[in-house]
RNA sequence: GCGAAAGUGGCGGAAUUGGUAGACGCGCGAGACUUAGGAUCUCGUGGGGGUCCUCCCCCGUGGGGGUUCGAGUCCCCCCUUUCGCACCA
């Protein structure tokens, strides 16, 4: 029964209660969202409030390139993830038109992909037909919920306007020697019927649906990403993204920089070439290793050794990277030995599968007693140690710290005293004198494999000679389209289903018109997504793929928000493109996105968990670890308890009834399986798209994870009512502002919200924009009447959260055109002071006093009324004052002895 | 194991050039209006204590030390959680 949950690899999950969901009948008194939203979404429709004119501005104004990452549209439609990032760049993209600048806000859809191959596969429904119905879905979704997109330049990277441009880019990579063809050792994946890159398995399994996968090797299409690795990271030191993504590319470009060294191999005629990053260590390596694969193993190999090596490689091979891993380090002896050209010995050369035929040269010269994998190995095989770094105790364990060098000397160099740094460069110099290395730079990354044996995605622009030679398709002849196909059968083969098209495969040769064959493999998913942001600029063209005088005013793209998943693969693969397209003159900018921001993510409610064993007798949380009970080994089930039923118990929550047992209080991920998916559509319809975006926006840091809480989507919905209340009256319906002039204090209340929600929107700090207006609200919900010129500053404030709402008391105000252009507020720092401020008074560092004083007292009235207070003067009595701390508007601190 | 981020009331979270911890919201309590309240409004709400209870005291931002007149914020050590990487020579 307790099988792990397929998603979180928890214990399945049995819901005792169902997630609440919001009640559709909304509440007698709550303002008119089901009339206004749709009247206002319709309003800018037909005004096209939204629409970017397609020329370049003439005035000199400020642009403001906002972007979203646009969807999969998925058949299950927006998940409430959705919409917070698309509210956070909405209010930005919102806040910059009122300020004035040109703002090009645009979505599209990211439409090629597996799932709706897999349906097809199902349901024999063309993925054409399901992507069109899901985008159809995903749009109605995202109009309700008031977006401010300009959808005139919705893009659909199906479209074969759109990947006749896919198609385009890649001939230019072709042309540039950047994409090859490579018989590759790829992951073949029966169950799915297509080959899928390292990225997408993990631990041997799919990344999408789990199935296993096995090595095979396949004809594929490769990009030269490495080409332009060292660009990819230096390009990351001057964007202002999250330290952690830019640390995540670093770490995936993995550059090392060290040396190359020649090793003479003995009785053989060839030599040994190792990739070191420690080249200082060179004086004390005691033997080598190749990686099983490496083609030299076959060569060094002795006969009487012969056997043995080969039944180790053969296991090897059979072995995935992960089996690889699991076990002790494991070798055998080849019997040959090589010699280490800084002091002639001869050292033994093993074969072991810790090395990776991948890296560096496939082979490696160990030195054990500055490095831990190959101390473990020389213990396991009992092979001499020999320390060259003073500083550590190499009978314990490696040293792989900084030391003097010592018995490092031959008859031309000594290392001797020197530390690391110092000693690699010295010692690579001679390597290069004597012919015997070099310096060289390796990189983790790897070329990118690009084909994939689908249907569903764009066909290469390649056709292949009766004698296989590849040739690309003419630009003009673009786009090559996807043939209609009348069955998704996988053809059983690593070769995907276009194969099998006969007619469309069958074409000729573009220069001398003989019969030749078209590519069948189509492109990955993330090829569409690699250069949108650009067509989005220009998304009608049909000469190129973007205008360069319009590329030139909106690039870079200003704020691009997205989910943190995408942090290495997309955000690389379209740097890679980006400056493939540089280099070809296409585009202007080094660097396409310049602010990335992710969102958090949004989990389900919190929910409490007990478990209990067969018997129904209960176990403490403390006790449970993968669902099992830790004393015993026993499989419990976990059962959800009611909030009610919980209390607090130290750091801990406990059964009220049985406080001896903890209780997990937790928020999981939304999954169907669990039971605990909010869909938005519900949300909007029991709420309002106002109330769903100012929630998400308000649940906490846009780039913090978020438990869903529904209780709180009220509370911020009776915030909108108290809102609508404040200018409409209820009774009457109708304005209750007053045309009379603000207060002082009005005004600097005003002012300060003012302040605020423009920094906070500035900072993407939205939530404390939100509670900012919240507080404007409590306090104008005091005065005796609300000033016209008071209402509507605010009004437009909360414009770019709640655009409804604000737009129906905008018009309602009296004004005729939408507020979507209309003057952002500004503050004037004059209202801002206060006329009288309160300060803390401290005696030695104790608040004793709060004291009202003059905004304009001086310190020695503040002192002294400071001093004057009872319960000061009482803490300060028979005491001697050693200092007085004063900080203008904060603190007084008097210092006893 | 390595790297990064984060630990603040019953809950989500505010506040870091060091200056009144707990803004705002939820929840909870009391009251008003009401036939009713799961609507709305008002007030209260970190914990503990006190014979001046519209006042005062003590404790309190994961734990322990330190710097400072003053530390959630700075420094050192430790614990926990989340995410990423994981034989890359």
């Amino acid at each position: 029964m307790a099988r792990p949950d397929p998603v979180d690899g928890r214990v399945p999950y049995t819901p005792t209660s169902v997630t609440r969901i919001p009640s559709i009948v909304s509440t007698p008194m709550a303002y008119p969202f089901h009339d206004i939203e749709p009247k206002w979404q319709q309003y800018w429709e037909e005004h096209q409030t939204f629409r970017t004119p397609d020329e370049v501005p003439d005035e000199d104004a400020e642009k403001c390139y906002v972007l979203d990452m646009f969807p999969y549209p998925s058949g299950s439609g927006l998940h409430v993830g959705h919409p917070e990032g698309y509210t956070a760049t909405d209010i930005v993209a919102r806040y910059k038109r009122m300020q004035g600048a040109h703002v090009l806000h645009p979505m599209g859809w990211d439409a090629f992909g597996l799932p709706a191959e897999q349906y097809a596969l199902k349901t024999n429904t063309h993925p054409r037909e399901t992507t069109k119905t899901n985008i159809a879905q995903f749009k109605r979704q995202l109009k309700r919920l008031g977006f401010s997109y300009d959808w005139e330049r919705e893009i659909n990277t199906t479209d074969p306007d759109y990947y006749r441009w896919t198609q385009w880019i890649f001939l230019q990579l072709y042309k540039k020697g950047l994409a090859y063809q490579s018989e590759e050792p790829v992951w073949w994946c029966e169950e799915l019927g297509t080959v899928l890159a390292d990225e997408e398995v993990i631990d041997g399994k799919s990344e999408r649906g789990g199935y296993p996968c096995e090595r095979v090797a396949t004809r594929q299409w490769v990009l030269k990403i490495t080409d332009y690795a060292d660009r990819l990271l230096e390009g990351l030191d001057d964007l202002d993204w999250p330290q952690s993504t830019k640390q995540m590319q670093r770490n995936w470009i993995g550059r090392s920089e060290g040396a190359n060294v020649y090793f003479d191999l003995v009785d053989v005629d060839d030599s040994l070439e190792v990739y070191t990053t420690r080249p200082d260590t060179l004086f004390g390596a005691t033997y080598m290793v190749l990686a099983p694969e490496h083609d030299l193993v076959d060569a060094i190999t002795t006969d009487e050794q012969r056997a043995a090596v080969e039944t180790y490689r053969q296991e090897a091979l059979q072995k995935s990277d992960v089996e690889r891993q699991q076990e002790g380090k494991t070798g055998v002896f080849t019997g040959g030995y090589a010699v280490n050209p800084v002091n002639g010995e001869e050292i033994p050369v093993w074969v072991a599968d810790y090395v990776l035929a991948s890296y560096g040269t496939g082979a490696i010269m160990a030195v054990p007693a500055h490095d831990e994998r190959d101390y473990a190995f020389a213990q396991t095989y009992d092979l001499p140690i020999r320390e060259v770094v003073e500083g550590g105790d190499i009978a314990q364990a490696a040293y792989v710290d900084d030391g003097p060098h010592v018995h490092s000397a031959n008859e031309d160099i000594s290392l001797n005293g020197l530390h690391t740094d110092a000693a690699k460069e010295k010692i690579t110099e001679w390597l290069e004198q004597e012919g015997e290395g070099e310096h060289e730079v390796n990189y983790q990354l790897r070329d990118w494999l690009f084909s994939r044996q689908r249907y569903w995605g764009e066909p290469f622009p390649i056709v292949f000679t009766e004698d296989g030679e590849d040739k690309p398709v003419p630009e003009d002849e673009l786009p090559v389209t996807l043939p209609d196909i009348e069955t998704f059968e996988p053809s059983g083969s690593p070769e995907g289903p276009l194969s099998n098209i006969e007619d469309w495969v069958q074409t000729t040769d573009p220069e001398t018109g003989a019969p030749a064959r078209r590519e069948t493999n189509t492109m990955p998913q993330w090829a569409g997504s690699c250069w949108y942001y650009l067509r989005f600029i220009d998304p009608g063209n049909d000469e190129l793929p973007v205008d360069p005088e319009k590329e030139n005013y909106w690039m870079p793209v200003d704020l691009y928000v997205g989910g943190s998943e995408h942090a290495v693969l997309h955000l690389l693969y379209a740097r890679f493109w980006h400056k493939v397209l540089y280099d070809a003159g296409v585009v202007s900018t080094q660097e396409p996105f310049q602010t990335l921001v992710h969102q958090g993510m949004i989990l389900g409610e919190k929910e409490y968990t007990t478990y209990e064993t067969e018997d129904g007798e209960r176990v403490s949380a403390e006790h449970v670890d993968d669902g099992v009970d830790t004393r015993t080994g026993d499989a419990v089930t976990a059962v959800e308890v009611d909030e009610e039923d919980v209390e607090k118990a130290g750091d801990a929550f406990v059964l009220a009834e049985q406080p001896e047992v903890q209780v997990e209080a937790r928020s999981h991920k939304m999954s169907k399986s669990r039971g605990n998916v909010i869909n938005p559509d519900d949300v909007v319809d029991a709420y309002g798209a106002d109330t769903l975006r100012l929630y998400e926006m308000f649940m906490g840091p846009l780039e913090q994870d978020k438990p869903w809480s529904t209780d709180d989507v009220e509370g911020v919905h009776r915030f909108l009512n108290r809102v609508w209340r404040l200018v409409i009256d209820d009774e009457s319906d109708t304005l209750r502002v007053t045309d009379d002039a603000p207060d002082r204090e009005q005004l600097r209340v005003l002012h300060e919200t003012i302040q605020q929600v423009t920094e906070d929107i500035e900072q993407l700090d939205f939530n404390t924009a939100i509670a900012a207006m919240m507080e404007f609200v409590n306090a104008a919900n005091k005065w005796e009447a609300l000033p016209r010129a008071v209402a509507e500053p605010f009004v437009l404030l909360l414009s770019p959260f709640a655009p409804h709402i604000a737009e129906e008391l905008w018009s309602r105000l009296g004004h005729d055109a939408s507020l979507a252009h209309a003057d952002w507020p500004e503050y004037d720092e004059t209202l801002l002071q206060r006329e009288v401020v309160e300060m803390a008074v401290q005696v030695d560092g104790t608040v004793r006093a709060t004291i009202e004083i003059e905004a304009d007292a001086d310190e020695d009235e503040v002192l002294a009324a400071a001093k004057a207070e009872d319960n000061v003067a009482r803490h300060l009595e028979g005491k001697d004052i050693q200092r007085e701390i004063y900080v203008p508007g904060q603190i007084v601190n008097f210092v006893t002895g």
